[in-house]
RNA sequence: GCGUCGAUGGUGGAGUGGUCUAUCACAACAGACUGUAAAUCUGUCGCCUUCGGGCUUCGUAGGUUCGAAUCCUACUCGACGCA
């Protein structure tokens, strides 16, 4: 019932391996895709359609959960997994995500990862006169955040210790300290600042998780994973993984934001520094290209939104890239989504879902859901066996040229 | 047959003398979405354009007026009422 990982193969020449991680609730076999379920459901699926796909995990949110149900109900649950019935491994992010996007970038158009087009053009305008005070629903000070509540708009504090004592209410396998995520458009200085707090946060929460699984009387041992910051500034970063490092984690987190073109480097400069025998994962990242240079750098598991949250807005992922189903284009089509790719939702046409989508169902969110979690879920356990079988080279080339063909 | 009311862009429906190619919604056509404020958001949506602008629209045809989707007349069509 321990948590543990093991590293099978190294990839030649890289940063990236093959591994397992085991949690009380099974192994996670690496590198492997997590599929996101804030509020405990993954959006528009049943447990068994995520089960039934491939998924070995699920990543729930510590600040959804303790505003809605409440953390206390969970647990009456029997936590979060229970409540939902997913028996597999499981893991909850800190709410420190929440720090950044209904703080920093509440309001202001910054996402988690910019162009570095978009990010220069966000830097200038920011440079462009006295800009009127920002309005955000999250104030941060040593001890911790108050943040505004996105239900009713009510105050709430959190701080390392309160995330610890509500992720262990919420009883996931894996944990993640409390950290602040910073704005890709704070300077230097700021995201310095910014890691130094995060690190005390660090420690406060690794000593509150200590405290708190001490008095555990399941005999399950909860994993916790340290989160490195420090936005695209390689010093930083560096310093941030060196320190967490250091520390007593189970395994690290690599959050914040990135430049699109850049996340392989940033990862890069990171895993280099972190212990080899703890795992990594790579927060809320999980675009098709992400995973190749997530992966030779380092990187065992990841989460995003993106695949579900694209799904229910109509797009879907093929082999040739990514497609808009409401589209005209596919009105008629009577093909699969993607003929190479068997799972519930390829039994259906193009056309039928396009018809779903137009006529506002929800069942189109299903199915390309299911879909969309597949193509990821499979396209990352491919990687995985791809490392183990000594052929990455060619299928990350052979993938990407598909996927990223420009069409003339 | 008489009377009343009505006819607006793909649809519904505002507008009742200038600021009207005409509010708005829907539909349509695209784009975005990366630790979920998200079944969301953004743009386009008469024709042409060297993107400055140009041209044509509010049932049809006339008229009044400097100026009409808006006022008048006739006609066409529709709804309702009376015969």
């Amino acid at each position: 019932m321990e948590f543990k990982f093991e590293i099978e193969k190294k990839l030649e020449g890289t940063l990236g391996r093959a591994g397992v991680i085991h949690t009380p609730h099974g192994d996670i076999h690496t590198p492997a895709f997590i599929p996101v379920g804030t509020k405990a459901t993954v959006k528009a699926l049943t447990v068994e359609q995520v089960k039934d796909l491939g998924s070995q995990a699920v990543l729930a949110n510590t600040y959804h959960l303790y505003l809605e149900p409440g953390e206390d109900l969970v647990a009456k649950h029997g936590g979060f997994a229970k409540m939902m019935h997913w028996d597999g491994p499981t893991f909850t992010d800190s709410g420190g995500f929440q720090v950044f996007s209904l703080g920093a970038a509440y309001g202001e158009g910054v996402s988690k990862v910019a162009t570095s087009e978009s990010l220069a053009a966000k830097i200038a305008e920011s440079k462009d006169e006295q800009k009127v005070e920002r309005q955000t629903k999250v104030k941060i000070d040593e001890e911790g955040v108050d943040f505004q509540s996105v239900i009713d708009g009510s105050w709430h504090r959190f701080t390392p210790e309160r995330s610890m004592q509500i992720q262990h209410a919420l009883g996931a396998d894996i944990f993640f300290a409390f950290d602040e995520c910073t704005s890709p458009l704070a300077p230097h200085e700021y995201q310095k600042k910014a890691i130094d707090r995060t690190h005390r946060w660090a420690k406060r929460s690794l000593d509150e998780h200590q405290k708190l699984g001490a008095s555990h009387s399941t005999g399950l041992q909860q994993a916790l994973f340290g989160v490195v910051q420090g936005g695209s500034y390689e010093d930083l970063r560096r310093e941030s993984a060196r320190t967490l490092g250091a520390m007593d984690f189970d395994g690290f987190g690599i959050g914040g934001s990135f430049t699109k073109d850049d996340i392989g480097t940033a990862v890069r400069w990171v895993c280099e520094e972190l212990p080899e025998g703890k795992p990594r994962h790579l927060l809320g990242i999980g675009e098709p290209i992400d995973f190749f240079y997530g992966i030779e750098n380092g990187i065992d598991t990841f989460d995003c939104v993106s695949p579900t949250r694209v799904a229910r807005n109509g797009a879907a992922y093929t082999f040739d890239g990514r497609i808009n189903l409401k589209n005209k284009e596919y009105v008629e089509d009577i093909s699969s989504i993607e003929p190479e790719l068997t799972n519930y939702t390829s039994t259906f046409t193009r056309s039928y879902i396009a018809h779903l989508l137009r006529s506002n169902e929800i069942l189109a969110a299903t199915l390309i859901s299911i879909h969309n979690l597949h193509f990821v879920v499979t396209l990352v356990a491919k990687i995985r066996q791809s490392i183990l079988d000594g052929t990455y080279t060619e299928f990350k080339e052979q993938f990407l040229k598909r996927y990223y063909k420009k069409v003339d």
